[in-house]
DNA sequence: GTCTATACCAAGATAGAC
DNA sequence: GTCTATCTTGGTATAGAC
């Protein structure tokens, strides 16, 4: 019922699938619950988005958008190299928090459902902004002719700087748990952990006189 | 039919359903596909583990069993701690390798599961050997005070080498699609990862005179 | 556009013959 | 223990009234 305060059918039921999805993954999420979660019927969901598949498509576009947004968040390559590494390492945990549970579901997703998830985010990446990479790569290669770090490889380094931000924001609590960490040295060791990999990454690569 | 060859059909059932719910979670795992996986009928899936629940029950365990299996692989801890991390980085990314899909599995149930599966992970490690973080964690500071390395937090460190393992197994090949690495690179990054890390990891941590 | 009712089907589970 | 046939549930999808 179009009551005051509504922000079109639509997008609710699109905000909703997004939520329930993002949980529960393609399979575990039920159209009962998203229409539950929006508040509206659930014929409704076939109104407007003919099919779970399709509704499914709007919500990866979507998450897609949403993780891209943020990654691409702007890097200034003309900084010494050790400020880069800093700036990019706290934007990219920055980005990585702020994407919430996207991430996850993304891990999620690409093991139990990659027929349908990989070509889809091939064919997203096409027409996104892809330079990152590269110039990150260039920018590497520089940095040790320049002799600010020593002869890594581009590709092992940018691997290595998102190892350590995702994989701690994914697998940190199930971590804790199981190394039965107190609540309140967990949250020092979340607030730390930003500036405990700018330096351990530094100490790695940074040039040194022999 | 009691063929020749026959292995014990519950044994049969269960590495089938094992294959299967790896692959496809429990919720994209069909009982009919592992009972064709089984070769057998669907209906003795039902006589040996009483529901689908019995049955994901059961391969969790075996899931669990075969990653600690490799995870608690012997490590000397009296070694020159240089030689430590290398040896247990390389028994890491051994054990990760030889696991096989089980680690993308855990990632992935973990986040559509957690409800389940947190408990049942819980309850295993009460069982299971927990000394190992803690062995590493004394083993650390000791190298500390020793100034083999500078001053690290542990946590952070274990944090560290874990990430740098097991992220890149998993998201590797995903990582190589989306930056259109050659199959030919692929395989040199891959087979360079291991003394990469451990590289990586020792310069981030050697002590080094001021 | 939104609802109710219902068709349809796939998947888990059981009964009962052999 | 193993099979066939069948029940039951619950989820996607559609028809049709309002």
């Amino acid at each position: 019922m179009s009551g005051g305060l509504d922000k079109g059918t639509e997008k609710q039921i699109l905000d909703a699938a997004y939520k329930v999805i993002i949980q529960k993954g393609k399979q575990g999420a039920r159209m009962q619950e998203i229409a539950d979660v929006a508040g509206v019927n659930k014929a409704l969901l076939h109104y407007y988005f003919r099919s779970k598949d399709k509704l499914y498509e709007a919500v990866l576009q979507n998450a897609l958008t949403e993780i891209f947004k943020h990654v691409t968040s702007n890097v200034d390559f003309s900084l010494p190299f050790k400020d880069l590494l800093a700036s990019f390492i706290r934007n990219h945990i920055h980005a990585i928090r702020e994407g919430g549970d996207i991430l996850k579901f993304f891990l999620s997703e690409v093991w139990t459902n990659k027929d349908e998830l990989v070509p889809k985010l091939r064919e997203f990446l096409q027409t996104a902004d892809g330079s990152l990479p590269k110039l990150f790569q260039a920018r590497v290669k520089k940095a040790v002719k320049d002799r600010e770090i020593r002869n890594v490889e581009p590709f092992h380094l940018l691997m290595n700087v998102i190892s350590l931000d995702v994989f701690f924001h994914i697998v940190g609590p199930l971590f804790f748990m199981m190394m039965n960490v107190p609540k309140l040295y967990q949250k020092k060791l979340e607030s730390d952990r930003t500036d405990q990999v700018i330096e351990f990454v530094w100490e790695a690569v940074r040039y040194r006189e022999r």
